[in-house]
DNA sequence: TATTGTTATACTCTATAACTATA
DNA sequence: TATAGTTATAGAGTATAACAATA
């Protein structure tokens, strides 16, 4: 094998390990919402809805399409839990979570940081090593090479 | 913030940036193995297939349902990549790839190493770190704490 | 004309349940 | 009875296209 062949080896299987521990994360995730009842799309939109937000910006966050936001937003609307409040440009609608949206938020918030952190078996000195990695991983993406996602 | 909120931050915005990246890589792979037109569960299976191998065991590598296994078996089929061969145990079927299967798994694993590598963006140095956090992060499941997934 | 959000619809991925054949 | 694979089907997640209201 020659080192060219060793080197691709080494990033497939460092590839492969680091979409596994991903995936891991994503089924933490999903376990430590499991208990509220609302699927894992709606819990995610809650999480960013710190501030109210319009429907277009959300789906940026999310990264999907606008109309799958609209099946979220009235998900939220059903459980009370978000309300389309118009902006300023009539266009747009923004969601603004209720007084019972941001309760569930934060105790939301509070069990996705509690359990299921797989990140939490690391060491500090582990994690600190992590961040910076992770960070060249994504920054040194070259926006133009990423073609249409 | 407490401190021990403060943790529970680093922790969840470390898992935020490698849920992303594991996502990055996983979108790469599927665009590597787009020319080939052939799914991507389809794409995983080849490149599984390094010998013959019963589809039950498959399953298991894949994480998925053995059902699901028949359906892309069948689509392998269909495109001459592979036949259903009978094992000595005779409910086993084991999946082998024909010739073209062969060639075809070669140029697939090819494309997959050559483009697409999030990981080619580290330096040596930097896998050489990666490496043994990710072992880390998988080794330190206790199994018995997995329950089902 | 361009943009925000909505509706209807369709597609992909994947699992469940019931079944056949072997063991 | 238990296991490997198959079949039919159903559900989740998500996108596309056409549309309404507003800019």
């Amino acid at each position: 094998m020659t080192d060219h062949d060793a080197l691709f080896d080494e990033a497939h299987r460092l590839t492969r390990m680091l979409v596994h521990v991903g995936e891991e994360a994503k089924a933490d995730f999903a376990a430590a919402v499991a208990p509220f009842n609302i699927p894992v799309g709606v819990a995610r939109a809650i999480l960013l809805l710190d501030a109210p937000a319009p429907m277009r910006e959300l789906a940026g966050r999310l990264v999907c399409d606008q109309s799958y936001i609209t099946g979220i937003a009235d998900k939220l609307e059903e459980r009370g839990l978000v309300m389309r409040v118009p902006g300023e440009d009539r266009r747009i609608k923004l969601l603004a979570l209720t007084s019972a949206g941001t309760e569930l938020r934060d105790r939301i918030a509070g069990a996705v940081a509690q359990q299921a952190m797989v990140m939490l078996r690391l060491t500090d000195a582990e994690r600190a090593q992590l961040g910076p990695l992770l960070t060249r991983l994504l920054d040194s993406v070259p926006p133009e090479s990423r073609g249409t996602r």
